[in-house]
Order: C-alpha cells, then sequence, then structure tokens
DNA sequence: ATGACTCATTACATGAGA
C-alpha cells in the first residue's frame, strides 16, 4: 500500500500533472494541499476515470485539501475537531479548508495544510500556533481512545524542524518557518505520540520537498524540508519505505512541492 | 543575460504563498 501528499499549489493547473503521477507511482492514497479550487468545479470525474474516489474540501481560491483512494473512502472529516478558525480582516471567523481526513483501506489519513503564519508578529502566526497545537491535542485523545490506530497526519506542515532542513538558516532568521515556537509546535505532534515517519526513513541532511519558484531556487537546490507524515505507532511500525519524488519539481508546470511517499506493508 | 516566480480572481492589479 502506497500513501502519498502533496501540496500541488493549484489543482486544475496541474491535473494532468497528478493524474501522471498516480499511474506511474502506484499510488493507492493521495493526499492533497492548496488545490485552490471550490468544490463545485473539482474535478472529480477525472479521478473516477483513472479509478480513484476522491473527497474534497475547499470554498475559495485559497487553501483547499482533499483525499483521493483507490482502496476506499469513508467517514470524510471535512475539519478535525479542535481546529481553529481565523478572521480576515473585516471579515467573520471562518474554519479554514484546511483539513481532510477519511478513512483509506483501514488507516486513517489526514490530509493537512498548515497556516504559513506570514510573521512572526502576524495574527497568522498566532494562528498557525495554534492550529499545531489543537492537532496535537485531538491526535493524542485519538490514540489515547485506541492505542492500535491506525493514523496518518500527512501534509504541508510549514515548519522547518531542523537548521539543516533549510538551504540557509541565516536568511530565515526573524521570519517563519523557523522559529523555536513553531517548532516546539510541530514537536507537539511527536509529544502526543505520533512519529515522523520521512525522517526515520530519510535521515539525510539537506533533503527538501519545496523550493521556492524564485530566484532559480531549484536550480540551485536551495529548498526546505516542510512536508512530513506524522503516523500513530501501529502504523509507524509498517512503514517500509519513503520517497521524496524530487523529479516532480522538474520541467515546465511543476508545483513548488514535491511528492512524498509513504510504502506501508 | 535579450531575464529575473506562480497561482486565482465578478482579473488587466492584487493577495497570497514560502
Amino acid at each position: 500500500m502506497r500513501i502519498a501528499t502533496w501540496n500541488v499549489n493549484s489543482l486544475r493547473a496541474r491535473l494532468d500533472r497528478t493524474l501522471n503521477y498516480l499511474r506511474e507511482h502506484q499510488v493507492d492514497v493521495l493526499a492533497l494541499q492548496e488545490t485552490k479550487v471550490k468544490d463545485e468545479v473539482f474535478p472529480d470525474g477525472a479521478f473516477e476515470e483513472a479509478g480513484y474516489q476522491a473527497a474534497h474540501h475547499g470554498f475559495n481560491q485559497w487553501n483547499g485539501v482533499a483525499v483521493v483512494s483507490r482502496i476506499g473512502l469513508e467517514d470524510v472529516r471535512t475539519a478535525f475537531p479542535g481546529q481553529p478558525d481565523f478572521a480576515k480582516p473585516g471579515e467573520a471567523p471562518q474554519v479554514e479548508a484546511r483539513a481532510l481526513g477519511a478513512d483509506c483501506g483501514g488507516v486513517t489519513v489526514w490530509s493537512l495544510y498548515v497556516p504559513h503564519g506570514r510573521g512572526r508578529e502576524d495574527p497568522h502566526m498566532a494562528y498557525k500556533l495554534r492550529f499545531l497545537h489543537a492537532l496535537a491535542d485531538d491526535a493524542a485523545a485519538w490514540l489515547a481512545r485506541n492505542p492500535s490506530a491506525q493514523i496518518a497526519l500527512v501534509g504541508d506542515f510549514n515548519v522547518a524542524p531542523l537548521d539543516t532542513d533549510v538551504w540557509d538558516p541565516q536568511a530565515f532568521e526573524g521570519l517563519t518557518h523557523t522559529s523555536a515556537a513553531e517548532r516546539a509546535a510541530l514537536d507537539a505532534l511527536t509529544g502526543a505520540g505520533f512519529r515522523e515517519v520521512t525522517r526515520e526513513h530519510l535521515p539525510a541532511e539537506r533533503l527538501y520537498t519545496q523550493w521556492d519558484y524564485q530566484q532559480l531556487r531549484f536550480a540551485k537546490d536551495q529548498g526546505m524540508r516542510i512536508d512530513f507524515a506524522f503516523c500513530s505507532p501501529a502504523l509507524a511500525e509498517r512503514v517500509t519505505s519513503v520517497s521524496i519524488v524530487r523529479d516532480e519539481r522538474k520541467g515546465k508546470g511543476a508545483s513548488d512541492h514535491v511528492p512524498v511517499e509513504l510504502t506501508i506493508e
């Protein structure tokens, strides 16, 4: 069984790439982030033709998360229980389209798009920290209820846990993604009993999952490692290999992120 | 170096991303 996660940065701009990727990599379950599409125009039909069911959650051109599966798709949840809301200036608070969970082939897969933060003093940063801590609280409760639960929390976490997860730590000083508060918030997931399996299987330094579009970052291999997979203990035991699909960043029309795959026995 | 980021939008400039 293969589960993958990918911040696709607009599904409509990359539908062909997505379908080709599913086929070429024999993916059973794909968690997508930043689909940038509202539910009414989500391309269900294209996934059906490829043999996949799809569950999507998106209000507008921002955010948007999906799980597509060819091994079953049940009990779709469009937010985690404690997921915080966010109020844009002059607007009512909204629980944004940043989490979608579904049961696929005996595994509960959550596609997660953690808020960016925008700046250390920005209200969006407090939202980001609330989001991660609330997720960790829920994750701990799920494990307390069922210690042998099969749960994968995958997606774009927008935190670089180690200095070697960014191409130049000094370039991020005072900005987002590398602060102690962000790293502590992400650590809360391991505190909840989950294991970040991509690091376990790929411990090498400077393995990136995202390269900015600007400044020829990919050509210079100046990226960030911010896409991860936190698995419940019972599921982590079943992971036999992890792959970062670097080739997907190449060529015209690439997302700034690449897929990360888990192979599970 | 003749270029220098990409996406979506009641679009042709702006917001958002990282």
